[in-house]
DNA sequence: ACATTCTTTGAAATAAAATTTCAACAATAT
DNA sequence: ATATTGTTGAAATTTTATTTCAAAGAATGT
């Protein structure tokens, strides 16, 4: 809490009428911010004036500069967000406004639910493997996509196959133990994706897990688990959107932590990538 | 919510006075916060009246209330993040940050760029659309199975095919002017991008683009156009990541927004497909 | 090229809000 | 009891915000 709300509560030396003025501003804040010195004058039944000289009693310029003061006070906290899911038949503006929130969030609710190592571990597995394998179905399908496009383009050996069966016999045919699996399963019980994982473990594979819940039969055995959305949104009733883009997010950050350990070389091959399609494109456009 | 300094920096739509105003609230925030009006009308080389206009053109109630929410965006830590690209060598505790604050920045970009209308009109072309078509390539690949994946599971009819010409075939035999096409390209000049607008623009569907550019040669004869990662964020060495988000963030906009307004079937719809992928594992897990 | 309509703009007028003044009243000291 | 000092809100004043409006400029149609 800052000094004005502490000043308002401890203050022993205010009138009657300024002790009212204070009560005010400590019980309804928010009201206070847009309301006039006479209307707070009105409903602490005291007057403008009582207000503008406490205002200036406590140091302020005037009333407006105590208010912007109260306004920063109480609203830096960006906590007071709407995270309730949408509902049936909410303007645009309010899906706009959830929407957002809900993204908002998913850095926070990812930076609480890993230890900062896990994902400085997590680099150091995808740099030092030979190939990486990476699977998910469905939305985490998007997401091993994603993996392997990202990395891919800054020279390392991303290996996945929309098709399962593809999947497992490459795997089973090249894969060994110098090698790296990603495995992502928002539930933790994807059957193709505990087949994944069993896969990897018998051929010796390191494991690196992307699921929303770390107590999964998934995360068991494996190297490194990283969880992203937190319970509290898998009640939704819908697909749940947070579970894809909490997990992009966990992407961005190991790609950036490789990149960052990595720079030269990665940004001379996006270079070059860039460069060849452009090419190849050029006297279609 | 600190959208209020994006909006300033992104909008477009400004006249030369508002764009007057708006850098000198980007630029000396603190001295707006004390000045009046009128004071910051002689600064700008505007007047009052300008000033007064520009805070109710942004959605505020008048200028006192703009200035309160400048004093309130400031003075929060959420809007002195540190927006810059990730280095060579940085402690994984920094590439945390970086990531952080450059995704939370995401949806206050694409709320700022485009017009709340937009997303409504999307909408409906959705909701009246017989077929979706959707076609992107590499990231916005990922942006078309996204759509697919969700849009789908409420049940619309949404084609999407990786292969481009059996996606062009696909489209030149079913498709006609009862039908809707979302084309995804981050540049505006993609190859593929552009080959299906023609055809989807022969073929008369109402078509949907999502862009960088809004004034890149994807846009051109579409219904509606809706922008993602602003231009400041273009000059990413590496492989854009906002771009591929705020897409996603996008698609996730339109998504609730069509749920919002199809609450009862679509809910029916997720609950039946979801027991039916249930009921087919049992067995196997 | 020209007329017409729509936008943008700041000066001036008006409204609203903040601030000051001041007389009434209350508490305290003498 | 009575001067002294402090507190108070109504009313007056000042400051600030807002609206109106006419002029200038841009965009559009003919």
């Amino acid at each position: 809490m800052n000094s004005l709300f502490v000043r308002l509560s401890s203050e022993k030396n205010f009138t009657a009428s300024e002790r009212k003025i204070a009560n005010f501003f400590l019980e309804k804040p928010q009201l206070a911010i847009d309301a006039t010195a006479e209307k707070i004058g009105k409903l602490t039944q005291t007057s403008s004036s009582a207000v503008v000289r406490f205002a200036k009693k406590l140091g302020y310029s005037g009333f407006p500069a105590m208010k912007l003061d109260i306004a920063v006070t109480t609203n830096s906290d960006q906590n007071n967000r709407d995270l309730t899911e949408v509902e049936a038949n909410e303007p645009i503006t309010a899906i706009l406004e959830k929407t957002s929130a809900r993204f908002q969030t998913i850095p926070d609710v990812v930076t609480a639910q890993n230890e900062t190592a896990a994902f400085a571990n997590a680099t150091k597995l995808i740099e030092n493997a030979r190939h990486i394998f990476v699977y998910g179905v469905t939305s985490s399908s998007l997401v091993a996509q994603d993996i392997q496009q990202k990395f891919t383009r800054v020279g390392l050996d991303v290996i996945y196959h929309t098709d399962f069966h593809q999947m497992i016999t490459t795997m089973q045919a090249t894969a060994n133990s110098q090698d790296l699996a990603i495995v992502i399963s928002e539930s933790g019980h994807t059957f193709e994706a505990l087949k994944f994982k069993k896969i990897s473990l018998d051929l010796g594979l390191k494991i690196i897990v992307l699921t929303n819940d770390i107590k999964s039969e998934i995360s068991r055995e494996c190297d490194i688990t990283l969880t992203t959305t937190s319970q509290q949104f898998d009640k939704v009733r819908f697909a749940s959107t947070t579970g894809l883009l909490s997990q992009l997010y966990v992407v961005d950050i190991l790609f950036y932590a490789y990149i960052s350990k990595h720079y030269q070389e990665s940004q001379q091959k996006v270079e070059e990538t860039r460069a060849r399609i452009n090419k190849i494109y050029d006297n279609h456009a």
